[in-house]
DNA sequence: CAGTAGACGAGACGTTTTGTCTCGTATATA
DNA sequence: TATATACGAGACAAAACGTCTCGTCTACTG
């Protein structure tokens, strides 16, 4: 039987996971809810910032060695409450068109974005990635690669289909979807709304499409 | 003669300055060099969320109530000490192609983000901005209102020349040519190069020129 | 040329948060 | 039923923030 990796010092060459050993048998699954209704609870009343572990543990009911037995640290855990919402708001639209399809994930992405708490959790996310190149990676792999995939697979049935042009830079396209919409979350100065996604999706079909 | 601003409450109503006065005739040109000198050196040797109040005084040789005394937080110090660099790299391109403007600006940004510790930095300071409202203010003002009115007057002459559709919308133009730069920059999912610079471009005159 | 206000260096202090450690208790597996 | 281990509670050290108070030094002011 494995030990738990809060036993012995074995994940350092790895790059460091932000939980342990989820697979536990013996773990309480009343704390792990109790611990992620509660950070969610918290991130919408009080913010990212407002979040700390003694809180979390204490509306939760919770011992905070409870937390820290299972996750590394606070981002760890907000990142599992929100990883839910995040895979959830991710079906793969078919709409047969291109343009049809990008408006439909951008239009779910702002939405989740601007109408609940997810917003302001994965700008503290990004923010804390800033300090901790871990979580940088885990948060790439959680809550932008599939998105990005996803909408790769996009583009390319629209290439395949003749839809679009064969020749545009497929990274730069991506970034060029997804980069106004994270600009607009973190800097503020103008709102994610469906004008915004419109115009958006209008200008990157201008360029990608088959004059 | 007025008094000082960490005297009496003054500026309450105002978003609160992230600075205090810095007109005073009495303040030491010689500590204040030597603070924001420090910070950019500890900023470029441990990162953002290495630099701390304390080891910014202890380099710069000087009493940690000094830098309370001039600035609110350490963000305010950081702001300052990249606000050279900011505004310096921001002079006005009138190439008479706005194809050719566009590259300039991106290209600079591109090249100082990358080359000085000047990402890193504007990187925390959006970070730290999600925590901060005020301090959120403070760098849109100083970090992205300018260039982005700066952007707009470059589209704007190109409308006047004819050379772009006078149809497209402005601010959602200004959000597509940073925001993939910013992305770039926080999720660190792909580099900041000339190949990307330029495909940016393109893409945005294939849009916004007249077909 | 003094006198004085105020900026300065140093560092103690209280606060908050993090993450570890250690109890005694409760519970699930064997 | 016995044992391992997760649990709640909370003490603890470390780090950083921001405030406060010294005594010193310097630059305006009369």
């Amino acid at each position: 039987m494995p030990q738990h990796s809060h036993d012995t010092q074995i994940d350092e060459s790895q790059p460091q996971p932000l939980t342990k050993d989820p697979s536990c048998r013996r773990r309480s699954q009343r704390c792990h809810q109790a611990i992620l209704s509660a950070t969610i609870e918290l991130l919408e009343e009080k913010g990212y910032s407002g979040v700390s572990v003694e809180a979390i543990a204490a509306r939760a009911g919770v011992g905070k060695q409870t937390i820290y037995r299972w996750w590394t640290c606070k981002a760890g855990v907000i990142m599992e409450a929100y990883a839910d919402y995040a895979a959830k708001s991710v079906p793969m639209p078919e709409t047969g068109s291109v343009k049809e399809d990008l408006r439909q994930i951008l239009h779910q992405l702002s939405t989740i974005l601007t109408t609940t708490s997810t917003g302001a959790a994965l700008a503290g996310l990004i923010a804390e990635a800033q300090a901790n190149p871990e979580m940088a990676d885990v948060f790439r792999e959680k809550f932008v690669a599939s998105r990005r995939a996803m909408t790769r697979t996009i583009l390319e049935r629209g290439i395949e289909r003749g839809e679009l042009r064969p020749d545009f830079n497929m990274d730069v396209a991506i970034d060029v979807t997804y980069g106004p919409v994270w600009y607009r979350l973190l800097i503020k100065h103008a709102p994610l709304d469906e004008t915004f996604v419109e115009e958006l999706v209008t200008m990157l079909m201008v360029w990608m499409q088959v004059q």
